[in-house]
DNA sequence: GATAGAATAATAGTATACTATTAAATAGTG
DNA sequence: CACTATTTAATAGTATACTATTATTCTATC
């Protein structure tokens, strides 16, 4: 018989955590027309305005052909609009749309709901150390058993 | 412009550790020709012996349509046996097959690798500290958002 | 026992994730 | 300048995730 406890494991904590979290974002945000990932996309723009796709994938977390799809339904949707770079041809420069302006605010507002609801009960230290901890998994992962640039 | 600090989001914490952890696992269990989602059905296995596709779903957090084309992809690959259940025609128990056995103490230590990679430089405390917390999102997520059974 | 409702697995269709590979453009070196 | 190596985005193919729907079987109520 196959031995071993996965539901104690840190594996299975963050998965189901994660799993919660994308499926709560995904319905809530779904009122808007987009999706988990499709906002991610939005927020990283917030964060660094007009970017690459390279710099965007790396910033939200995935790798290139992930974007390029996602990127292509949010174009089509007219979230997104990709531009030649002037100075380097090769890259695509991702920015949004007028019609993301109108629906920002509700967006953020609908998504820092969820994540509010998310740490209901947990004081702001505990947010902090959590964040911290999860932050020094990826690190040590990255660092371990990455295909990255990491060494 | 767009304002939203999404690096500071608990969402962004997790989504990013899960990501890193899926991929180190995909890459780590690939030399046993199996994916982190497979081996998380083999681990559920582990903890429950036969048992029905609507339990093993809810088991590993993931939905019903999710696991039928995980388990076709096992069953062909010859993980696992579907069987239907003498008690209740509808049901199909699901269990491991032999050439699990085979490898499964080394499929266990290599995911116990990855995961105390992962961990490395965190205390235990503050690793179960952070297990009961991500157990506290996805309880708050559930119950608020969840379009569970969960009232 | 018939019939309505609930539960189980499967199917259909879409979105998101990965690796491996390709085409085009740039950068670097002789 | 030429030629190689690198970088960028896209494509191909597969795996995993979701919701909505369907066929089959069981349960409960009359």
């Amino acid at each position: 018989m196959l031995e071993y406890d996965f539901k104690e494991s840190i594996g299975y904590s963050v998965a189901m955590a994660y799993r919660a979290l994308r499926k709560a974002l995904d319905a809530e945000l779904g009122h808007y027309g987009i999706t988990f990932a499709q906002w991610q996309v939005l927020a990283g723009l917030a964060l660094e305005g007009e970017i690459s796709q390279v710099k965007l994938a790396e910033l939200i977390g995935v790798e290139g052909p992930t974007l390029v799809r996602t990127l292509d339904r949010m174009e089509q949707k007219g979230w997104i609009k990709r531009k030649v770079s002037s100075r380097d041809r090769r890259q695509k420069l991702i920015s949004p749309t007028k019609k993301v302006e109108g629906v920002w605010k509700k967006m953020t507002e609908c998504a820092q709901g969820v994540r509010d609801g998310a740490v209901k009960g947990i004081s702001s230290k505990d947010v902090a150390n959590l964040q911290r901890l999860l932050g020094k998994i990826r690190e040590n992962l990255n660092g371990q058993f990455g295909t990255e640039n990491s060494v």
